[in-house]
DNA sequence: CTCGTATTTCTTTTTATACAGAACTGTCTG
DNA sequence: CAGACAGTTCTGTATAAAAAGAAATACGAG
């Protein structure tokens, strides 16, 4: 893994660019698709001469990547250092994701726009219309939890299975 | 709208922060959130004083939320300047910004993807490996794709349903 | 056609973030 | 327990994004 082929390259850029669309840091991107595209785990010092970063910043990088639960350490006998490992199932990896986002990201807001609706002063100039905006996005937040809760309900597997199956009543319906 | 309210100014504030997390420019997300708000279409310059951010910053702004077309400059009678109004329905706004999000994001990356598994050579070191890993992404990649080309098809409003619909259900259930 | 006002574009400044490198801490080995 | 090595944390610097302000352009009204 020291040497990446071209295909590797382009995977590995492309998801940097990709994160640091959706607010993750370009190196933690890359990291992770080095170590999704690794069939071994790899210590951080090879991380970091594969992708030409500074070791520290394999170091913090690896620790994010732990904190969303999509890399882990291993130990390899004979070895002191320590290696590490991306999750493989692409789904799950994702639903971690989602789920902890939902948690920084959503959650707040869904905090806020309650804050908001509380307290509201009926006496403030335009209370109604601000009310009913607030409300129409609180509705929002709310049914979309809903439905992620619903997902989280099935087991796991269903979701794909219930695409799979969509796709296929598409196909015979077209 | 030239003064806030401490609620309007809460959710501004908080909708801006939302937006950086997600990529979206700050000073963007505060002014659509400053429009949502709004019970009518607000000058370019009223925004600025309202925000207390450059006049210029408004207009790029302004063009930024204007090309993922959830808001739109209306006339005024009686007056020369633009007056900018943000589309209120939650769900369209959404469905639209997930829609050029899909296309900017998504899309490229199927396309990449794609790339990737043709130009994949098998006498590449782990070649088998690289493409067991690539296609896994690739197949998330086509199912969510998928998933958001059937509720596309759906007529306006039946996700909402839909998602009300589960939502008694689980209520029963439970 | 000219002046005043609105808007966009360009340039500069500011700010936030990412990153490298050094310093530090902990741990295993002989 | 000394030295080597792995890993983390801290600090300064570089870079890129955001925002302000200036300049340029467009647009109408008189």
């Amino acid at each position: 893994m020291a040497e990446l082929t071209g295909v590797q390259k382009q995977y590995i850029l492309h998801w940097g660019e990709m994160g640091t669309r959706w607010g993750i840091n370009r190196t933690v991107a890359q990291i992770h698709a080095l170590l999704y595209l690794s069939p071994k785990a790899l210590p951080a010092e090879e991380i970091a001469e594969t992708l030409s970063v500074a070791r520290s910043n394999v170091s913090t990088s690896i620790r994010e990547l732990e904190t969303w639960g999509i890399v882990r350490a291993v130990h390899v006998l004979g070895d002191r250092r320590e290696h590490y490992e991306s999750m493989k199932d692409v789904w799950e990896m994702f639903r971690l994701v989602i789920e902890q986002r939902k948690r920084r990201e959503i959650d707040p807001t869904r905090e806020v726009l309650r804050r908001c609706l509380a307290e509201l002063d009926t006496k403030e100039p335009g209370a109604a219309y601000t009310r009913e905006r607030l409300e129409s996005m609180a509705g929002f937040f709310e049914a979309v939890t809903e439905l992620y809760d619903q997902m989280k309900r099935l087991p796991t597997g269903t979701v794909r299975k219930l695409l799979r199956m969509g796709t296929k009543v598409r196909k015979k319906a077209g």
